[in-house]
DNA sequence: TTAGGGTTAG
């Protein structure tokens, strides 16, 4: 009877050598016994020697997988038995594979197998079923077509794990079609087969296929096991599918699987991904022995669904525990607190990494210059993004994407032509910020030379997105006729975004007539975004028209609408602070008010007019002052004034555009109080140093 | 001696 290592409580196992004198029938049992080092099993293999046993294949074979397998460490020795093996056969050769692809070494397992070709010994099943794992591994294409070839002409086609694992590897190499069209000739499949195909589906993320397979495989009466409801619970997560996700729960519930931890878990991420976040939670909850995949499920399942407060919450709790995080998890703390601004946590969390010295993986490393990025700091990002060992478009993109959102667009374009140097085809996306530090830096020839080029030179056809910059640089630059000839030649249907990109340059430029234009097409595309309403009325009242501007906002309330509220955080010793406009919800808000009054005070003594154009209509003329006064960023900026300490930077993330009272404001609070503040908006950076913005009163 | 499943970025 075979005897399993794990019998053996490794306090049976003597670490000192002890002599062999006599040997059982099965020396297996012996060398699994005695053998815990590699001079345990020296000692026991010159006994074989001495002895002759080695001769005997099968022995010769138990040494090889101690050493190959059963032992740690390099597999030097198990080479040096195999070689000393005469003539090797398909059993030894199958020992030795494995030994490679435990140990990591692939690229070995291929060439000893081409070895055992060249010596015409003949594989058996056992072989083929290795080098394939070994070939999808490596994703060995070529390599593995050429063992189908042999697998068929050695008649084990229809062999049931062989054909399971040719699906994996056409399947890990990028060929899923192929790996189909294995799967659909086979003449019987059990459920590994489809176990093989739907992970084969999972890894070319192809959803939908999964789907439509677990009907089929419902009807075909093969049945299903735990792993083919994790595939189909993923497949359901990623399109949204609840009810065939519920149903799915149920039977988990009926059958009692609730133990299946890989289960549970894709059902957590499948609740989350459906919107179903505290449904997600409160299974979460109940399970006993959490690892690290089932927390990494429910952080980004927070994260993923804009509760990012809630993401970094359970990281916290999650610290509490002896499960370290690994960067997975990193990855959705992180992309948490760049949507939060949370710029002191985010940093904390990037040296965290550091110190653990986790692994910086490409979409770690790219979720680290993005935050840096989303936090206003180019340098962090752009040092990160030095330091990636490997990177890829994502981490241009968002690197070219950053640079541009904080003011340096011809930065951005530097890198772009950095990147086509080194080769890396950019993807729509690039273009998306290519075209964005145009528009941000108002380079309108530039700009409309790479729209054009993307096309031609690249072959990415410009989708809406890439018309809207389009717009948006013509427009920007003042040019609101040419923009809306260009809204007006698109080969689609401009949507809501893009007319709106018009109506807030008509706002920066003043222009009423091409304001209502657009207005007017929104209105029918997207009646229901109260801000278009206000951005509206602030045209008008930017030129005086005020009843025009009160007619706007009236519209809004009589479609029972109400305003956004304009809120904005600011992080504090790791604490994130919200503000609303005229917020007394904050526990100093007496405080703060103070504060804001003597900041006011000292700006307009050093010249700052305030502007009410854009203050809240319902408010009496005499209290316009007031109210704009106490806009959330303005709260957030006098916060941050008397909790940091002088000369610190003052970061604030807000939900909406800046207005120009705060904009003109912040620039004055910059100079007054030396303090360089950056302002997230919904849009971009703004840099405050020294009196003036980084994006030059244009945003 | 042989196979398959859960969490991540623009």
């Amino acid at each position: 009877m075979a005897i399993s290592l794990l019998s053996f409580p490794a306090k049976t196992l003597t670490t000192t050598t002890t002599p062999i004198s006599e040997f059982p029938n099965n020396p297996k049992t012996l060398i699994l016994e005695q053998c815990k080092t590699l001079n345990h099993l020296k000692q026991v293999h010159a006994h074989l020697i001495k002895s002759s046993l080695v001769l005997n294949p099968k022995i010769a074979e138990n040494v090889l997988e101690s050493s190959a397998i059963l032992l740690p460490g390099s597999m030097d020795y198990a080479l040096a038995v195999f070689r000393a093996i005469e003539e090797p056969q398909a059993a030894a050769y199958n020992i030795l594979i494995r030994g490679f692809t435990l140990k990591q070494y692939p690229e070995e397992a291929v060439l000893l197998f081409k070895e055992m070709r060249e010596n015409d010994v003949e594989p058996d099943k056992f072989t083929f079923a290795c080098i394939l794992k070994v070939c999808s591994r490596i994703c060995a294409l070529k390599e593995g077509e050429q063992i189908h070839a042999q697998i068929v002409k050695f008649g084990y086609g229809s062999h049931g794990f062989v054909q399971s694992t040719l699906i994996h590897l056409y399947a890990k190499c990028g060929k899923v079609d192929v790996a189909r069209r294995v799967f659909d000739e086979l003449p019987e499949r059990g459920i590994i087969s489809w176990n093989a195909m739907f992970s084969g589906y999972l890894k070319s993320s192809h959803w939908e296929e999964i789907v439509i397979l677990f009907q089929e495989m419902l009807e075909s009466k093969v049945g299903f096991d735990e792993v083919t409801l994790t595939t189909v619970l993923t497949a359901c997560g990623r399109l949204g599918k609840l009810d065939l996700g519920e149903w799915i729960h149920e039977y988990i519930e009926a059958k009692g699987l609730k133990d299946n931890l890989k289960l549970i878990t894709s059902l957590i991420d499948m609740y989350a991904k459906c919107e179903k976040v505290d449904t997600a939670r409160k299974l979460f909850d109940k399970v006993p022995r959490r690892d690290v995949v089932a927390w990494s499920a429910m952080i980004s399942g927070y994260s993923q669904s804009d509760r990012c407060r809630e993401a970094l919450n359970l990281f916290h709790k999650m610290q509490m525990t002896k499960v370290d995080p690994n960067e997975v998890t990193m990855v959705s703390v992180l992309s948490s607190c760049a949507d939060l601004g949370a710029f002191e946590t985010g940093t904390w969390v990037h040296s965290f990494i550091k110190r653990k010295r986790m692994k910086l993986t490409v979409t770690l490393g790219t979720t680290i210059m993005d935050f840096y990025a989303k936090c206003g700091s180019i340098e962090n990002s752009l040092e990160v993004f030095e330091e990636m060992p490997s990177k890829n478009v994502l981490s241009w993109n968002v690197l070219i994407q950053g640079l541009a959102s904080n003011g340096q667009g011809r930065k951005a374009l530097e890198y772009f032509s950095l990147m086509r140097e080194k080769g890396i085809k950019p993807s729509d996306v690039t273009f998306i910020g290519v075209l964005s530090a145009c528009s941000h830096a108002g380079l309108v020839d530039e700009g409309r030379d790479f729209f054009v080029r993307m096309s031609i030179d690249y072959g990415t056809e410009p989708r809406i997105e890439h018309y809207g910059c389009m717009v948006d640089i013509l427009a920007r630059a003042g040019l609101i006729e040419e923009a809306y000839q260009f809204i007006k030649s698109m080969p689609m249907e401009p949507n809501a975004v893009v007319w709106r990109t018009l109506l807030a340059s008509c706002k920066v430029h003043k222009n009423i007539k091409f304001g209502e234009k657009s207005f007017n097409h929104i209105v029918k595309l997207d009646p229901k975004n109260s801000g278009d309403y206000v951005l509206m009325s602030n045209i008008y009242s930017s030129v005086g028209k005020w009843e025009d501007a009160l007619r706007a906002r009236c519209q809004m309330k009589l479609q029972g609408m109400k305003k956004t509220p304009g809120c904005s955080l600011i992080e504090i010793d790791g604490a994130i602070h919200e503000f609303f406009a005229e917020d007394n919800a904050h526990p100093r808000s007496s405080e703060i008010y103070d504060a804001v009054e003597n900041m006011m005070k000292r700006i307009k003594s050093s010249g700052y007019v305030p502007n009410t154009a854009e203050a809240r209509f319902d408010a009496e003329e005499d209290d316009k002052e007031a109210s704009v006064s106490h806009h959330s960023e303005k709260l957030a900026i006098a916060f941050g004034l008397i909790r940091t300490s002088p000369g610190t930077t003052i970061r604030i993330s807000k939900n909406l555009r800046m207005c120009t009272d705060c904009h003109n404001a912040t620039k004055m609070i910059s100079k007054v109080f030396h303090r360089e503040i950056i302002v997230r908006d919904r849009n971009r950076f703004h840099h405050f140093k020294e009196g003036s913005c980084s994006c030059n009163d244009y945003w």
